[in-house]
DNA sequence: GTTCACTACCCAATCGTTTGGGTAGTGAGG
DNA sequence: CCTCACTACCCAAACGATTGGGTAGTGAAC
């Protein structure tokens, strides 16, 4: 349609090609209040805007935000895109982006501290406007190093207290699944907890223990096992659960989905059987959940909500808004993993 | 380290700071070669590189590309990253990427033509240097128009004849597997193709049926299905070649991670135990397939690598160089889903 | 003591926009 | 006829870097 690559006409074509000047080209084609303001007769703007739409221009970008210093770039750090909650979530910042005219930049930082730091620096010395941060650390010194150098951030997936963050509820998802196992009878309960340095893990954690405490459970401290986000850590982490002296668990909690799927793996070649002999549930409900052979139960979070709310937070304090923290509900999908109705009735 | 935002100390600051001009300060610190052009006394360069280093100087890339027009950015375009294989290949483009102090843009298309060319005009509009595509159409039309636009990019994951790609020998791939059915005693077996505009699913299918039928198989037309790329597409085309009327298959190649995962689920509504009653092979060896209750059989494409290559060859197209397609090989790995011996022998 | 070739710099234009501040021209009011 | 307030524009200076083309100054050769 457009013809040509964009680039080819600028500013100075079209008020040649006008007559005009390209100040007045400008203001014509920026804002509508602005026109107000005695920019150009009406007849003036039409014959502007109709040239610009034959010939397709689209004004620098580069020259653009040289003038104003603004990018219209966010910069969208995660541990890894390879991880599917955060690559839905992304997907629902390419979205929100999208309709607000705002690019992105993602870049992963495996969660490693000194890459996380150099990813932020590659993409503040591209002058994004602002930054959304998917692989906070509860020790989040990097945080106070970006609010002194005041650069416009949120959270997301991952809070900290303290600064503007998009999430999921991850208390009360913790809670759903322990009210959830406790009403299913389990009074034997393991957790695979993920990494202690993700406030997920330890939010989905906490909401667990202490809303299965206040049913009048127990849970010894040896039940909770610290392991990383994916397959491995939940397989071995299961499988040092159920290789355990103390009672073997009757259902086991992995904050993660993939974790859990590592579980029924573990749970496996344990020769258990999972959703008869071992109840497992797992979090965010990832696609994959409801289509495993044995359907995993699984606390569904609104990823792509949180993605898209991540990018309206960031906005709101690009516009210099006070913005509050979002939490977002989570609903608990019940499926064969953990139902033991069939076996009881 | 570099105490303030950077772009807060410019070239002309640093000129000023030094006593020299702008230009000199920017011969500095800009090449080696140029120096021995006659940039500057030894002394001198040193000096300007030491309070380029002190106050975290780091060069405004908008006015930079406004001058040199060049971004140092590259576009990438698939079909969504909550895709793992699509994922895992980014995860490779922004490493090599970045080696190349390249930043890049992703975006989903959804595999939605128009979304195609929406987001690539806005990638175009943003100025990228090339453009490296992971969601080529078989009927590539739009990459016929970007030729003709002189706009620099490569394909990747999906190859189309005529034009630059880094993939998987989707072909040799399929052959693979058909090698190893075959080997198995299967002589009955369908094929869950994935989208019929997707090299990626066509070269695996054709790989696949034609050496089956060179050593002798035959494989009727209803046996091969098409199909979505993720697990509800797979539990579909899974669901119908099952309950079909010809004799129900040994074996089924899905020729996507996703896709197989999904069989495997209506394997098990139809009360067959894959791995026993059924074999079912998958490709992509993506981090799920060795973790599943039952571990998936597939073939190990290079899904990393994939990408790593489509930005170097990007960067030799951008460098004016006749670049090659590359075909990386696929391999091989046979797991429980799919190994007979233990039964046969 | 010119010419010559360096060395080590400086000058100024330029990339495409934006934006604060003009200024001709017009019609009305006094 | 002068002032005044518009209207509908134009001017020029930025923004920060790059780059082709100078030019003082120095030492050596002739």
């Amino acid at each position: 349609m457009t013809g040509i690559r964009p680039g080819s006409v600028t500013l100075k074509d079209l008020a040649a090609e006008l007559g005009l000047h390209p100040s007045t080209v400008s203001r014509i084609l920026h804002g509508k209040a602005d026109t107000a303001r005695g920019a150009a007769a009406p007849v003036t703007a039409q014959r502007v805007r109709d040239l610009a739409k034959k010939v397709g221009y689209s004004p620098d970008p580069q020259a653009t935000s040289l003038r104003t210093r603004r990018t219209h770039l966010l910069g969208v750090i995660v541990p890894r895109l390879s991880d599917l909650v955060l690559a839905v979530m992304y997907e629902g910042i390419d979205e929100a982006a999208d309709d607000a005219n705002y690019s992105t930049f993602v870049m992963n930082s495996r969660d490693d501290t000194l890459i996380q730091r150099r990813k932020m620096e590659i993409m503040l010395s591209r002058r994004v406007d602002g930054l959304i941060i998917g692989d906070a650390h509860l020790d989040g010194n990097i945080l106070d190093e970006l609010t002194e150098r005041k650069v416009p951030f949120v959270l997301m997936n991952r809070a900290i207290a303290g600064f503007a963050s998009a999430t999921c509820d991850d208390t009360l998802g913790g809670a759903l699944v322990a009210q959830h196992l406790w009403d299913q009878g389990h009074r034997d309960v393991s957790i695979i907890a993920g990494e202690p340095y993700a406030s997920t893990a330890v939010d989905r954690t906490h909401g667990f223990v202490s809303r299965f405490r206040s049913l009048g459970g127990t849970i010894p401290e040896g039940a909770i096992v610290w392991s990383r986000f994916d397959t491995t850590g939940g397989h071995t982490a299961a499988d040092s659960i159920l290789r355990g002296t103390h009672p073997r668990p009757s259902a086991i909690f992995a904050v993660n989905d993939f974790a859990a799927i590592g579980a029924m793996g573990a749970a496996n070649s344990h020769g258990l059987h999972v959703g008869r002999d071992l109840a497992i549930v797992g979090f965010n409900d990832t696609s994959l959940a409801a289509q495993l052979p044995i359907a995993l139960s699984s606390v569904r979070s609104p990823m792509l909500d949180i993605g898209r709310v991540a990018v309206k937070l960031l906005l709101g304090v690009l516009n210099g808004d006070a913005v509050e923290s979002v939490r977002l509900a989570p609903v608990l999908c019940v499926r064969d993993s953990s139902d033991f109705t069939w076996v009881a009735g």
